[in-house]
DNA sequence: TTGTAGGCGTTATCAT
DNA sequence: ATGATAACGCCTACAA
C-alpha cells in the first residue's frame, strides 16, 4: 500500500500540488474558495496525511520539541520516579499537544550534549530541566532554536527561564520551624550545585537562621543525590548522632518522605520527636501519614508555562528577550509534620 | 550559519556523496579503508550531523518510536501521576535510547486514533499502553509498523504483547486474604473494561472466592477510574455502610493508598480494622505507613522488555509472530497491611 | 571501488 | 489565482 502524497491529492482535485499545499497550510487568501473545496474533498476522500519529515526538510519546521530531564546516575534512567518530574512532563505534553506539537522525551548522558539530537531532529525548540555542566549550555547556545530552562539559574539572554523563588522557599520553610520554636534545624538536600535550585534553597535556609540569630552548623547539612533512601539514612544519622536536632528541612518531598520513614525506623515519631518540612508538594505529600507540611509549587502549571513560553518564542523568534524570566508562585502548606515547641 | 550536509563532507574528503553515505551507514564493505578514513576525518572536522528528516524521507526509517499512555479524563493530561506509568516510561526510554532511537511520548484524545501521528512522523514502531476502543486497534492494524501492546488482552497476530498474568495476581491477593481468615473481601478497582487488566484481576478475585466457597457479593465491588481520592471515598463507604468488610483488595497501589488514608480518616487503622492489598508495587508502596502488602510487578523491566520486543520486531519485520506474547513475572510481597484473623 | 543521478514528499519561487 | 519546478538532505540503484 503506497503512501498518499500531495500529488495524488492534486490530481484527484484537478489542481496543482502548490494549490494543495496552500490550502493545507491555511494560506487561503492565495486561492479561490472553489479550489479550497475541491482540495478539501480530495484530502477527505483519499485520507491524505502529510509527511512531517518532508515538511521539515522543505521548511525547517518539525513541530517537534525536545524535552530533557535528568536521569539517575547509576542506571541511566529518567528521573521520573520523582513525581515532581512526572507532573512537569504532564503539563508540558498536554500544552504542546494542544498546539499540534509532539514531544521527544529523553535523558542525556553525562558529558554528552544535546546539539546532536536537536540538529538531527530539526527540533523547533527545547525544554531543559536539571542542571548540567557549563559546556552543555555553551553548546546549546550555538543552535538557533528557542530554549526554555526550567529550574535553572543559568541566566543568559539566549535562554528563557521558568522557575520559582527557591531562595524564598528555603527561607519560608526554615522560618516556619523557627517560629515554632525550633533552633536546631537540619537540612537534608540534593547535591548543592552552582546555579541549581537546591543551592538557592540552601541559601534561604541560611538566611532564615542568620536572621533569627541562630548558628549555622555545617554538620547539620546532609547532602546527597535525591533519593528516598538517603532521606531514611539521614534520619538514622540524625537520630543516632545529632540528638539536638528537632527539625528537618528537606529540599524535596521525596527526601522528606524518606526522612519520615527513617525517623519511624528509629522508633521515633513525626512530628513528636522530629518535625519535617518538604519541598514541591508532590501529590503523595498529602497522602502520606502524617500529611507533610511542605513548600508547594505547582509542577503541572510550571510545565504548562514552560511549554507556553516556548511556543510563544517559536511563533515570534525575535521578540523581546528582556522578559524571559518567569517566576511561578510558591507557598508554605501547613499540614501535620511540624510540632510547636513549648 | 548554514547546515553542513553530506555534500560538504564529500567535497572536503574529496570523494562522492555516495561514499560518505556508505561509511556513515556502515556499508564499509563497499568502500576502501582509505576512503573510510578520509570521510571520518571530514565528518569530524566539519562536525557533520545527519538530518534524520531527510533520512526518513529517503528510506522510511525515522528512528522514532511512538509511546502512548492513557490520560486523565478530565484534564487530558498524561497518567504519569500514577508512578506505575512513570516507571514503565523510564524503562522504555532507557532501552530505546541505548539503541539510538528517540521516543515521542503522548496521550491520545478520546475517540482519536494514532494513525495520523504514526504516518506523519514515519514512526518505526509504537508501544501502546492502556485500553482503547475497538476501532483504535483496527486503525492501528492498517499501518505496517510493529506495535507492542503493554497490558492488553487484545490478542491479534498484528500485535506483540507484553504483560503479566493479571488473573493470577488477583487470585493470589484474594487467596492471601482468605488464608488469613478474611471472608468479606472488598474489591476497589479501576474501571473494568473488556480485555483490560483490571477485568482479569477481577476474575482472579472471583476465582479465589469461589474456590474457597465464599459468596461473591457485587455490592463489595467499588469501581471507579484510578485515583487516590476514590480509594479514600471507597474506604469511607466501607466504614459506614459495610461494617462486615475486613479486607480490601485494590487493583492498583494508588487506590490502595487512598484506601489506607480513607480508613484512617474514619478513625480506624490498617491493618487492625481493615486489611489492604494493592497491586503494582510502585516505589511508594514500601515507603508508606504501614508498608503496603501488594502484588509486585516490575514496571521498569516491563518497559525495557516492551522496548526490546519492539526493537527486535523492527530489526526483523517478518520474524515468527507466534511468540509475540510475553508474560512477565509477578509475586505477592508481604508487608504490613494484612492482619491475620483469629 | 567509486561516482552520477533520480527519487522520497513538501514548500516556495517564480512565471503565467 | 494557479501551476511548473527547483530546492531541502539523504539514500541507492546503476553505471563507470
Amino acid at each position: 500500500m503506497k503512501r498518499i502524497t500531495i500529488r495524488d491529492v492534486s490530481e484527484r482535485a484537478g489542481v496543482s500540488t502548490a494549490a494543495v499545499s496552500y490550502v493545507l497550510n491555511g494560506r487561503e487568501g492565495k486561492v479561490s474558495s472553489e479550489t479550497v473545496a475541491k482540495v478539501r474533498k480530495a484530502v477527505e476522500d483519499l485520507n491524505y496525511i502529510p509527511d512531517f519529515s518532508a515538511r521539515s526538510l522543505a521548511n525547517n519546521k518539525s513541530k517537534l520539541i525536545g524535552v530533557v530531564i535528568p536521569q539517575t546516575e547509576d542506571r541511566k534512567q529518567l528521573l521520573l520516579q520523582n513525581p515532581f518530574y512526572s507532573e512537569l512532563i504532564c503539563g508540558i505534553e498536554a500544552r504542546l499537544r494542544q498546539s499540534g506539537f509532539h514531544m521527544i522525551l529523553s535523558g542525556v548522558e553525562k558529558g554528552e550534549g544535546y546539539l546532536d539530537t536537536s540538529m538531527q531532529r530539526n527540533l523547533d525548540g527545547a525544554i531543559i530541566t536539571g542542571i548540567y555542566q557549563e559546556s552543555f549550555y555553551e553548546d546549546l547556545k550555538k543552535v538557533r532554536m528557542p530554549i526554555v530552562l526550567v529550574d535553572s539559574y543559568v541566566y543568559d539572554s539566549h535562554f528563557h527561564v521558568v522557575g520559582i523563588d527557591d531562595e524564598l522557599g528555603g527561607y519560608l520553610a526554615t522560618r516556619h520551624f523557627i517560629e515554632n520554636g525550633h533552633t536546631n534545624i537540619a537540612l537534608v538536600t540534593g547535591l548543592i550545585r552552582k546555579d541549581g535550585v537546591v543551592e538557592k534553597r540552601f541559601l534561604g535556609y541560611k538566611r532564615a537562621l542568620k536572621e533569627a540569630g541562630l548558628f549555622y552548623n555545617p554538620d547539620h547539612v546532609f547532602e546527597h543525590s535525591v533519593t528516598y533512601e538517603y532521606g531514611q539514612e539521614a534520619a538514622r544519622l540524625i537520630a543516632t548522632k545529632y540528638p539536638e536536632i528537632t527539625a528537618v528541612f528537606a529540599t524535596s518531598d521525596l527526601m522528606a518522605m524518606g526522612v519520615m520513614q527513617g525517623v519511624r525506623d528509629e522508633g521515633k515519631e513525626v512530628p513528636e520527636h522530629i518535625s519535617v518540612i518538604g519541598f514541591d508538594d508532590i501529590s503523595v505529600a498529602r497522602m502520606c501519614t502524617p500529611p507533610l507540611t511542605t513548600i508547594k509549587q505547582d509542577a503541572i502549571a510550571k510545565g504548562i508555562m514552560a511549554a507556553e513560553r516556548l511556543l510563544a518564542a517559536i511563533e515570534n523568534p525575535d521578540a523581546e528577550h528582556s522578559e524571559n524570566l518567569m517566576v511561578m508562585p510558591l507557598s508554605l502548606i501547613e499540614r501535620n509534620t511540624v510540632r510547636k515547641l513549648p
